[in-house]
RNA sequence: CGCGGGGUGGAGCAGCCAGGUAGCUCGUCAGGCUCAUAACCUGAAGGCCGCAGGUUCAAAUCCUGCCCCCGCAA
């Protein structure tokens, strides 16, 4: 720091840097090699922050302006709270930044009009673009799905992988048209799912494998090479938003495939399950589990000691790892068995059981 | 003022509504038993009951304020 500052003021180093190079970008000899690309990023979650701060930070595309959800109240006092995009792009002064409630409106299609955009790059943005917002970026509106298209459309694909059991996800990039991630396709980037995975750990890394996927569709865009391969609906799936209610386990399905529940709703919306108590019932939280041998009907808890929580299912039996009552912290299995609040014997509520 | 639930030896909980001896399951320490244990037996240490006021002969328990934690909602 300290030595160049004197006549910068407030602008860092970064950001001088990058206005020696507004219009252009450079390749590796330092060669003008095409007008740099005005972009302007849509989303919300956090699963583009990744993606956003490589836009931001590499300086060979320029970001026009940022779309994101307004602040919704949230947290415990129901605060308002800015989009975790929104914080990225406070923290990197985007000059540009749009929170419509509608953002097909005529009046923000006119402001995001006058960025003069050559791309929109969409990203868990939770609003659907109608086609009049997808055809005013010079190149069209790229999206960045976190899943191997056209497997698991829609927004729980993270979930619907690790809820399948499946050992491969990743991310596409594509061409949006009208439909629900129907787009043609650019790139993808594979991941490999472990057994211990959770939707949330998938999650973070394919945040993480983004960057580099959308960076690589800029530069064949940018090179005019970018492939447009149509999805084959054929082999088409969908992963419809998540409730909390999908989280409930239903004890009466395989042990195997209730672990995959429960790692597919970790950390939200989580699995859980009834536990009575007194006359009514209370909320159990499963956050981990595993396969064990078990045998009974299902629903039934076999033990509960030092080993932790072990509950049959229709096959075999679950052992549960870490969970959480209503009100509680979450804890260990084990410790929650010493407060004696769930015995061998008791049962907990299936699908259909009150 | 969005709604609700919690804070009790080291851990997890009960007791609170109908005030009056600090309880349970573990852990720890000491000893014992067993071929063996997420097993069992005996004994011991360890708590200003979140904090501060108030009511009362008497407060973990009733009243008021504050702090911290959890869930709902996304």
């Amino acid at each position: 720091m300290g030595a160049g500052g004197r006549g910068g003021e407030t602008s860092r180093l970064g950001g001088l840097a990058r206005d020696a190079v507004k219009f252009l970008a450079r390749d590796a000899d330092g060669v003008v090699a095409w007008p740099r690309m005005r972009i302007i990023y849509i989303g919300s979650g956090e699963i583009g922050v990744p993606a956003l701060r490589a836009l931001l930070a590499g300086g060979e595309f320029t970001v026009a302006g940022v779309v994101t959800q307004p602040d919704r109240p949230a947290g415990r006092r129901f605060k308002l709270a800015a989009s975790p995009v929104k914080q990225a792009a406070l923290l990197d002064r985007v000059p540009h930044i749009f929170q419509p409630e509608k953002i097909n409106a005529d009046g923000v299609l006119a402001q995001l009009r006058e960025l003069r955009p050559d791309l929109a790059v969409v990203c868990a943005y939770g609003q659907i673009l109608r086609q009049p917002l997808l055809d005013l970026p010079r190149l069209g509106c790229l999206n960045i799905h976190a899943s191997l298209l056209p497997k698991y459309r829609g927004a729980a694909c993270v979930q619907a992988a690790v809820r399948n059991g499946d050992t491969v996800s990743g991310v596409t990039v594509m061409w949006m048209n009208a439909g629900l991630d129907t787009g043609d396709i650019l790139l993808q980037r594979e991941l490999a799912i472990g057994d211990d995975d959770t939707a949330g750990t998938v999650h973070d890394r394919l945040a993480l494998l983004a960057p580099e996927a959308l960076l690589a569709a800029l530069r064949l865009i940018a090179g005019g090479g970018a492939p447009r391969i149509p999805q084959d609906g054929a082999r088409a799936s969908y992963a419809g938003k998540l409730r909390k209610e999908d989280g409930q386990v239903d004890w009466r399905r395989g042990a195997a495939e209730i672990v995959n529940h429960v790692r597919a709703m970790s950390p939200w919306p989580s699995a859980y399950t009834w536990l009575a108590a007194g006359g009514g019932r209370r909320m159990l939280k499963i956050h981990a589990a595993a396969v064990a041998d078990g045998d009974g009907a299902a629903g039934t808890v076999l033990r509960a000691d030092a080993g932790g929580v072990l509950v049959a299912a229709a096959d075999g039996g679950v052992l549960l790892r870490e969970v959480q009552l209503e009100s509680r912290k979450r804890m260990p299995a084990a410790e929650f068995a010493r407060g004696g609040q769930v015995r061998a014997g008791e049962r907990f509520a299936g699908v259909n059981a009150r």
